[in-house]
RNA sequence: UGGGGCGUCGCCAAGUGGUAAGGCAGCGGCUUUUGAUGCCGCCAUUCGCAGGUUCGAAUCCUGCCGCCCCAG
């Protein structure tokens, strides 16, 4: 259990009003299947991780109608006022009333505990750090390494669960030399970014039903099933900035940052203007300096936090061929295979040679077949083989470039 | 206070009689479980100001204002 002091609230499934009768959507996934443990499901013990979202609310019913014994847990990750009524957040307010509600409406049990000191160490301090080192950090996979796959998941194992089940759109493959993480059979969906630094131990106890499942039918399964979030938006954005405005929270968290400083030219090395501080800007970003007057638009090339200076060329020098990644973890057996690597959520694998080999928090290079652009140190870049995550880790220093 | 040049959206800049291109910046939207990128849309009834010529001018004429350059 982790240090934190825990709030209980406690549903007992009796006391619950009956479980509604079986959906015909349900019914027709194997829940044995769907959350890969061995019959008889009646003497399992599944914990679902429900953040109040659809997703894992639809995981929580399909192991409700599986016939384990299901126990779901929300964790409280934050509770600033201005998070409660917020669309597309999670794990605060009336997320977490969500989840409960959810939790009655399938008779499972229910427990709320309360991580957000936890959380603000591990992941929003961590945040602000990176912001005020130049870095552009991607709290989401902090989240997943800590609260989620250690915090939750010691909990899950407390509770003599045989595993822990969340919504997240990934596919856990049995493989020779044990669980593989593969892509979500969904490619639109696919989170399997955010989830490359998951361990070996940590894949043997997790599940992620909805890993084959498109979307859409997530969402029919809601329906289905009478759950009130069947239509909430899809979470996005930074689930503990209120309005999007990151910057706030940093200097919040970091009253000593957010030094404004010189808008530089990389090439000439002329001031170009004034920043309103480094922590407002990624390398790749065009939007937001303010600078006109020029033939082809300004992109940020670099950040130079201690120097407080935004380094801006045009897209060309944005080029970069190979990137050092450090804290590197591996999941599952090397692969021979060709790789690719992803350097931003949203970006497309594109091919690389691996130079070192990643696990056990090694530093490895990975060099692009062709250059990749806009990739900023703090990001996370995961290599696949296929659609087999193999391993990634944290973007230390780029190296800049066409040449592949 | 002689000569020459220029003054078009926040910036750069087309347009020399026919009823204001484009780029950059900005704003809005789409996309998106990180920050970006990208894409789409918006963005000067008005061309330093005031008159005049003309059916019609940012484009021609006059005056004024401002800036720049060369001479002194």
């Amino acid at each position: 259990m982790p240090t934190d002091r825990c709030h209980f609230h406690r549903r007992h499934p009796a006391a619950m009003r009956a479980p509604m009768a079986p959906s015909i959507l349900l019914d027709r996934l194997d829940p044995a299947a769907l959350f890969q443990l061995t019959a008889p499901l009646g003497a399992r013990r599944i914990v679902v991780a429900m953040s109040g979202g659809v997703d894992s609310s639809v995981v929580a019913a399909l192991a409700a109608a599986s016939g384990a014994e299901i126990i779901g847990i929300t964790l409280q990750l934050y509770d600033h006022g201005a998070a409660s009524g917020r669309k597309g957040a999670c794990c605060a307010g009336d997320d977490i009333r969500d989840a409960r509600a959810v939790a009655d409406r399938l008779g499972i049990a229910h427990y709320v505990f309360d991580h957000a000191s936890a959380f603000r160490e591990t992941v929003i301090e961590q945040f602000a750090d990176d912001y005020l080192a130049g870095r552009t950090p991607i709290p989401c996979i902090r989240c997943n390494m800590g609260p989620k796959f250690t915090d939750l998941l010691a909990m899950a194992r407390d509770l003599g669960a045989d595993c822990l089940a969340t919504g997240h759109y990934v596919r856990r493959v049995a493989g020779a030399a044990g669980s593989e993480l593969w892509r979500a059979a969904d490619p639109a969906r696919d989170q399997s970014y955010f989830l490359y630094a998951t361990t070996d131990a940590q894949l043997d106890f997790l599940r992620f039903p909805l890993g084959g499942l498109p979307k859409a039918q997530v969402r029919h399964l809601a329906e289905a099933a009478g759950l009130r979030v069947a239509a909430k938006p899809d979470s996005q954005d930074i689930c503990f900035v209120p309005d999007g405005d990151y910057a706030k929270v940093v200097r919040s968290i970091r009253p000593e940052g957010g030094a404004p400083g010189e808008i530089v030219h990389a090439e000439t090395g002329a001031v170009l203007g004034e920043h309103k501080g480094v922590l407002h800007y990624t390398v790749g970003q065009r939007r937001g300096l303010e600078i006109g007057g020029l033939a082809e638009p300004l992109y940020v090339t670099a950040l130079d936090a201690p120097a407080a200076q935004v380094i801006v060329g045009p897209k060309r020098l944005l080029a970069v061929s190979a990137a050092r990644l450090v804290e590197t973890n591996r999941i599952g057996p090397p692969s021979d295979a060709p790789l690719t690597a992803k350097v931003r959520s949203l970006a497309k694998p594109v091919p690389i040679v691996l130079e070192g080999v990643p696990g056990d928090a090694a530093a490895v290079t990975i060099r692009f077949i062709t250059p990749e652009y806009g990739v900023a140190t703090g990001q996370a870049a995961v290599i696949y083989a296929g659609d087999r995550v193999v391993g990634g880790g944290w973007i230390a220093e780029t190296e800049s470039g066409v040449a592949g």
